[in-house]
DNA sequence: CGGGATACCCAGAGCGTCTAGGCATGGAGG
DNA sequence: CCTCCATGCCTAGACGCTCTGGGTATCCCG
């Protein structure tokens, strides 16, 4: 319904695995906690955003057992995944800085 | 391929006619402008965005001519415009803190 | 005369997100 | 016991927006 969110998912994703190997459920649960619940991650979006990822050799997966000892896919970053996570947070920066100038200023016409 | 601008086009343009009405020209000039060239408007998503937003109700168009003698379309904003506007900025403020506090951010796991 | 800026428009491709399902396990509460 | 919810993964198809790559027209400048 938002609409926000579209272009910046892969982004999130790949920074919620920068500390570490998360799985899919894990991924989503603590970008909803660490954005205080300002952004939603709907399972039919991370799925198949998860697989772009890594198809695009930013991830790789490994099945593992979860925290709470179930069946559980891990991601991890590669080294272009790592680059990609840095160029992100420059080129967000940049593009939310033009639109907060634009959106949360009250400026002349 | 950026992509970032994705969902979030429709409410920069609505801002550029916040203060007196633009052509549709002057919008994609301005925000440009505006936002330090961070964000560039493609006239294939500008021109579809606006017909978009007249339909929504959001904004009414008018034949008029522009600062250089030129025929163009001028665009203000309706009272349900108006109000999308401020909807559409706290919206973006609390988006784009959850989005900088996990892309900016160096924080534990 | 050529190129660039101003100013509008469209068709279709492309792609990412969401809806709405499905499957399986385990613990908590009626 | 049985139902519900959380955990955990997945998919097909709809939907919507942006972009590519065209097109038109006027005007100014070199």
């Amino acid at each position: 319904m938002n609409g926000w969110l579209h272009g910046t998912l892969d982004a999130l994703i790949l920074k919620a695995v920068d500390r570490g190997p998360r799985h899919g459920y894990g991924i989503a649960r603590w970008i909803e906690e660490t954005s205080d619940d300002a952004i939603r991650i709907e399972e039919g979006s991370l799925y198949p955003a998860l697989y772009r990822l890594e198809k695009k050799g930013w991830l790789t997966a490994e099945w593992g057992t979860s925290e709470l000892g179930r069946r559980a896919k891990f991601y991890r970053l590669t080294a272009a995944g790592r680059r990609r996570v840095h160029r992100d947070a420059a080129e967000w920066s940049r593009f939310a800085e033009g639109v907060s100038r634009i959106l949360l200023k009250a400026e002349e016409a």
